[in-house]
DNA sequence: CGCATTTCCTGGTAGC
DNA sequence: TGCTACCAGGAAATGC
């Protein structure tokens, strides 16, 4: 999206097939408005966006949810939102998400009204600031499942339900020990995994189960690579035992319980 | 505040 | 074939 978006102006914002409400909050406002650049924390897209070549403090916060998809075609259903751009083709974004979890809205910068995940937001899982020590500290401070706690973004941001699990396999860790009981090594294991994984989607364009596609219409090819999401009854590939599904944060949950201990018996 | 639970939403599919 | 019931999950809202 970057080289493509940045320094063009909005010259119309429009809902399409979609009721006007907090997952579209000031959507008008971005009419006129030059995108400065594009970034991401987490899962969570940001545009700060200028009028008149200063900063406005308005943001476009963009975020996929299950099923939203970017594209600079216009998609065949399920179009939410169209932005048209000033400048040479392609001159339009179109946001289509079959199932509505998305967002696709203008807040304040400095508020991020409507989105406490994003102003609770722990340290994007590729940025430097992520280190084990803020991880180890983070996760000391939960009780929750650590599966639970890095669902909720404020430990590590950008961890969600598919790299959990092939982040927690990879760390040999169970998806229900409680956070705060990760020993030292196993919390480095962790950071490395988080990493290492993130890292290695990102390179394959992401993971495509049924509907995400790239801003160029491409799946993303890293369902290929995934070692117990979604194996179910498959052998682990590290020890041969078959990869279990249970629940953890009302998620489905995949893991080996061979490699990755549970914390004690459970339902 | 922290954690658990419920809610939103639609398409695909299992089961009858 | 056609119907109902259920499942998938990111994050906000609600409950305790």
């Amino acid at each position: 999206l970057a080289p493509w978006l940045t320094g063009r102006t909005v010259v119309s914002a429009s809902l399409v097939d979609a009721v006007p409400g907090p997952k579209y909050a000031g959507l008008e406002r971005a009419v006129g408005q030059r995108v400065r650049e594009v970034t991401r924390r987490g899962k969570f897209l940001l545009l700060p966006l200028q009028r008149e070549g200063r900063e406005s403090g308005d943001e476009l916060v963009i975020h996929l949810g299950m099923t939203g998809v970017l594209s600079h075609r216009a998609p065949g259903a399920h179009l939410r939102v169209r932005l048209g751009l000033d400048g040479s083709e392609p001159s339009a974004l179109y946001f289509s998400d079959v199932r509505r979890f998305g967002r696709f809205m203008v807040v304040r910068s400095d508020r991020y009204d409507g989105l406490p995940t994003l102003r609770a937001l722990g340290p994007d899982a590729l940025s430097p600031a992520f280190t084990p020590e803020l991880l180890r500290a983070a996760l000391a401070r939960s009780g929750a499942p650590v599966k639970a706690a890095l669902l909720s973004q404020r430990p590590v941001a950008g961890v969600g339900n598919i790299y959990a699990d092939e982040v927690l396999w990879r760390a040999r860790v169970h998806p229900l020990r409680p956070a705060r009981r990760l020993t030292r090594h196993e919390t480095i294991a962790l950071h490395g995994a988080i990493h290492e994984v993130l890292t290695a989607a990102v390179e394959a364009q992401g993971t495509t189960l049924y509907d995400y596609r790239t801003v160029a219409g491409e799946v993303g090819a890293y369902r290929e690579r995934l070692s117990v999401y979604d194996h179910a009854g498959e052998p682990c590939p590290r020890c041969g035992t078959p990869i279990v599904k249970l629940v953890v944060a009302q998620r489905g949950t995949h893991a080996c319980p061979s490699c990755q201990r549970p914390p004690r018996r459970r339902g």
